[in-house]
DNA sequence: TGCGAACTATTGCGTGAACAACTATTGTTC
DNA sequence: GAACAATAGTTGTTCACGCAATAGTTCGCA
């Protein structure tokens, strides 16, 4: 029943798992209904996450670690995503001049047009599965109500790319 | 207000490609507020939900297919699950007597014992860093705004748990 | 200036999940 | 009622990711 007051009820049907596991599922659903566009471009979605980052970055260009911390990966598994999307001629690296540890990945002209190539559609699907299932002011509600758990869980992002 | 017309920007810069990106960090920041939880409890958050499923059910038991389809999860992955489960003792299989071809996965009592043994403290940290973030009335927006999408994206899923 | 601490990127390694193939069982149709 | 399709679960294989260790570089501080 869907109670009002704060029962202390059995924990494991408390309100608070299916919340968590509703955005687990929304996010499932999602990832599952670009799978298909990604898969027929040859793209996983973390590469088309990278190539996405790079190319809204000055000079579609990062640094390695820099990009890493974006697309919330590990700075090895980055690593093998630059390999396969160098070794694919969507993605450029070049030593930096400055720091001589450092790394600057940059998406290639290939890199470019072949996010571009994808873009409409993937805004499509996003619009057919999410943005366009909310009216215009549910969707600025959310954005904001999703943004306020995000500057609580992932602070150091505020000044970040969303 | 960010916007009111209906920009034909780049699609680069797009709106909806952030509105991801905000689903996409907040899954990872909350994902990562579980994670020492668990691992110290030495359960991977998929066998956690495991658990869970299973809790919730009649018996505390569930055929592997349905348990699959709850968790999110391929067939074989489950197979897997269910091994280590089983091997730690915390889950427990037995063949179904109306159809032969499947198998019951049943929470052992000491399964249902690491589960609420878990729970207060899970309960805390998803208050801590999800529900508690937002006032009463904006939590129970965002749920129905999930909820909503949910519906969309995962349509057979309306009759499920969440 | 020189030495150690901190940082950048890569590599070896282990693990966990998906896909495809396979066996066993159930249902369907003529 | 026998052949064929569909379903349930497991197993072999592949692959992507994270962790720990490593080499190279810069920074801090005396």
């Amino acid at each position: 029943m869907t109670n009002t007051a704060p029962t202390a009820a059995d924990p494991i049907t408390d309100e608070r798992l299916t919340a968590t596991g509703l955005l687990e599922e929304v996010r499932a659903g999602l990832q599952e209904a670009f799978a298909s566009q990604f898969a027929e471009q040859g793209l996983s979605p973390l590469e088309f996450e990278v190539l996405l980052r790079l190319a809204r970055s000055p000079q579609h260009r990062l640094r390695m670690a820099d990009l890493a911390a974006q697309v919330l990966m590990s700075a090895s598994g980055l690593t093998r995503v630059a390999d396969r999307l160098e070794a694919a001629g969507l993605l450029e690296r070049s030593s930096c001049s400055e720091d001589r540890r450092g790394t600057w990945a940059a998406a290639t002209p290939a890199g470019m047009a072949r996010l571009r190539a994808m873009l409409p559609g993937h805004l499509e699907v996003i619009e057919r599965w999410y943005t366009g299932v909310l009216s215009p002011d549910e969707l600025d509600l959310l954005i904001r109500l999703l943004r306020k758990i995000r500057d609580v869980v992932r602070p150091g992002a505020v000044a970040g790319v969303a």
